[in-house]
DNA sequence: TAAAATGTTGACCGTTTCGGTTATTTGTGA
DNA sequence: TCACAAATAACCGAAACGGTCAACATTTTA
């Protein structure tokens, strides 16, 4: 249903899965309305039905795009799990903004994917690529025995967690990613120096 | 024109209102159906025009409430500049859960209204309560001393306030309010041991 | 360069939903 | 039982919805 769409130049697929990225997430499905994804793109309404056939094709062709493009980003780079932590955490969050910063919508698009509740939704599906992401954070033996109290360690843990997400959320925002992630890194810097005992500093 | 809505028992006032704060907040002005407010509120739409006359009044009523709810929540209860600066902090966050708790769809009906655009809206203002919340929570230079590194403090500080965003998302979506606070005020104590010089601990 | 094929869209369709009104029903206190 | 107010079902014209199609540009081909 999507070959017309896919013929067309990279660039211009980019704009028009960027504003219907957009206008989903933004809205929901039912409350997106396809004139506004058209209009936010450039193009007419009828081009997007002769792209995609119908609106629920549309959502299911962004659906199975964000579950590529995940894969593509998190899953094929391995994470090397022999690092310290503080270095696995700092390169997991590189991977996250990189992708932020190329495909700036799809975050928001699969949080509000996955809270959809359309009835014309049921059995679209998004599949989540992330739990590979997540395993290659948690902590281990090896990590804790380096902090001065090693019981901080599960603390840091879930602290670094909700940092990620406050700066997930200044990263929609205003988009100042390298603004943000020089801040991080120095965060997990000064985590490092004031949490790990002095033989395990550089 | 909203004589009509204040004469009704609180309970149901209480219903009705969320229904709508929590419909705008998610949908935005243009897109949030009085329809919909009024199923989700349990009630007919002729009532809330009965109530609130129309669409932009019961809006600018929300605006209205919302800011008086802030000033009351914030405002009143003086916080105490000359404590310690993560009791300030810790202060500040209960102050701020305790009124999510009690109004749980405020805070993202205030987020919605600040980037609301529509042009029915012009001139419909949400006056900003929270001057005084933020500068308590100021960084102060004997707050600074306190620290190993004390220019580790404007970092911990910035630390703090995207550790505030991603709690207050996890408090939207799971509403486990004592289990979020309880492991916030642990990170507190455990930021507090590891940044501290050993004079300042008890 | 003329014709054929393709890409794009303005105008339109029937239907639904919108904000808002009105006439009727329902509940209540005297 | 009756008067009165609160609540709503039914309704209104207008707008927006998803979707279609014929007409207009643009490109490809002969």
């Amino acid at each position: 249903m999507t070959e017309k769409f896919l013929a067309l130049s990279m660039e211009k697929q980019t704009i028009i899965r960027n504003a219907a990225l957009a206008c989903f997430a933004k809205h929901g499905y039912e409350k997106a309305s396809i004139n506004d994804i058209a209009v936010s793109a450039g193009i007419s309404k009828a081009s997007v039905f002769q792209y995609f056939g119908n609106k629920r094709s549309l959502y299911q062709y962004l659906l199975d795009y964000c579950t590529a493009q995940m894969k593509e980003a998190y899953d094929t780079s391995a994470l090397d799990l022999n690092t310290d932590f503080f270095d696995r955490v700092w390169k997991a969050s590189v991977m996250k903004v990189e992708n932020m910063k190329k495909n700036p919508h799809i975050a928001s698009f699969i949080v509000s994917a996955t809270v959809e509740s359309a009835p014309e939704l049921k059995g679209a599906v998004l599949s989540p690529a992330n739990t590979k992401f997540v395993e290659a954070l948690v902590l281990h033996e090896e990590d804790r025995e380096k902090f001065k109290r090693p019981e901080d360690a599960k603390l840091v843990f879930r602290m670094l967690m909700l940092l990620g997400r406050g700066m997930g959320d200044q990263l929609e925002d205003e988009a100042d990613y390298d603004g943000i992630m020089k801040e991080f890194e120095e965060i997990l810097h000064m985590l490092k120096y004031n949490f790990y005992k002095e033989e395990y500093l550089p």
